[in-house]
DNA sequence: TGTACATCAGTGAACGCGCGTTCACTGATGTAC
DNA sequence: TGTACATCAGTGAACGCGCGTTCACTGATGTAC
């Protein structure tokens, strides 16, 4: 018998224990959205008070859930980079896995359709870092998915043959290049990779050159004009 | 001799007006400098007390001259883009005219350098936007300078018959390109304008990661993986 | 040559706001025995 | 079954700052006649 009542018992404070976690983690939730939804106002230089007033909540209240303003940016930071990850490899887990010119755009497109429907969230991972502010290590995993599901593209390519081996490249910038290729793409021709991250920060710049303004008044059709310039770089590089 | 003393009087009321003007125009150069240098700690988040502070002047007396703190941050952002504009069309003029490479590799090298010198004036016109603030149409003839020295290049090749046009674009994309021949090279082969246009974005797009911090703790030798990346595009534009 | 006047850079106080963070506290909920 | 106790989300006041902008003013300089 008492076994059993212990067992009830142990599950009876554990189940308590999921319900208070549960709750807290929904409070979280509900701050980062609000907060989320006021980067829009004020850009990076977010303001708790301003949070918490949304909230209908006294602005120390949030300190039960966020140590200082600098950890719920850090989080912002984190979801970001894992609501762009997650919409980037979605985009291109749907398309045939033998059409690497097809993965390859629909991850273009993910990462552009994402920013212009989150500006905001864009420009706090991609703009002008925050004055003041230093990111800790912690957002690395979610930044670099991206970029590893570029390099798996490029890297079933050569497996199956299709991408050959363009230009080799200097030892200066091979050291670099094979760092990269350990993160996204291990025994990838360094040529390859070279190219690929040159394509890969074109595609950044060309985001970021549409939502920062650089294109207002020049580009009409910028959608057009981002396929056709994505298209030319997966050309190039041999997809 | 009433001519004489008119005309004298004259130079002198000139001259007298000048003196002030000079004056003034020391004073907006200082406020500009201090306010360059504060751009370092708050970001485009700039406070017009902290300015004052550094002068040792009061709030109010900036006021004299600039009307507001946009108006102050609108003369930086001119000043950042005709910055920029006259380094690279310094570095570009010193290349011997026939060397295409050469020139096109010295503009990029350019911008990355200024970019590195004063990175918080890069951030202010090709970072994120500052919130609440919309940049008036006076900064686009010191925005435009970049891009029209690059054209340059492209209109000299093509002049000489070193640079062939490549592929062909689609109506969509060319209406938009030819706006931006009508700017940067009237006449220009829209498929090698189109081309350059990416080549632009992907030197914007590298100097951006490289002072935003994409590429920390991943590519060690920034400026080489740099140079080698813009010879790339270079190449392939056919300089 | 000497006085009245205009210009205008800079002052200082004030208005009406905002902020992040700390701290002692209230009050609800649920546990322990 | 009923009382004592622990937990912890949220409050409200306070600390010590910051901000852009307005406004009446002082005081120097230099002009007009």
């Amino acid at each position: 018998v008492s076994r059993a009542v212990l067992s009830y018992a142990n599950m009876y404070l554990v189940r308590a224990a999921e319900l208070r976690a549960k709750a807290r983690a929904e409070m979280v939730d509900e701050i980062k959205a609000v907060a989320r939804r006021h980067l829009g106002n004020e850009g990076a230089n977010l303001s708790l008070r301003a949070v918490a007033r949304d909230m209908g909540m006294v602005s120390s209240a949030l300190y039960r859930y966020f140590p200082s303003r600098d950890e719920l940016l850090t989080a912002l930071i984190i979801d970001a980079y894992n609501a762009l990850g997650t919409a980037v490899e979605g985009a291109e887990a749907k398309v045939a896995r033998d059409d690497l010119t097809g993965r390859w755009m629909a991850v273009c497109h993910a990462v552009r359709d994402w920013a212009l429907s989150a500006p905001h969230e864009y420009a706090l991972i991609y703009g002008s870092p925050v004055p003041g502010y230093r990111a800790p290590q912690d957002t690395v995993p979610a930044a670099i998915r991206t970029v590893v599901v570029l390099g798996g593209i490029l890297t079933d390519g050569v497996g199956s043959g299709e991408l050959r081996a363009p230009d080799s490249i200097s030892s200066t910038v091979a050291e670099d290049v094979n760092r990269v290729a350990g993160i996204v793409g291990p025994g990838l021709p360094l040529g390859l990779l070279s190219r690929g991250m040159g394509a890969w920060v074109q595609l950044f710049g060309m985001v970021s050159f549409e939502l920062f303004g650089q294109f207002d008044n020049t580009i009409a059709d910028k959608r057009a004009f981002f396929a056709h310039q994505m298209a030319a770089q997966a050309a190039y590089l041999g997809l």
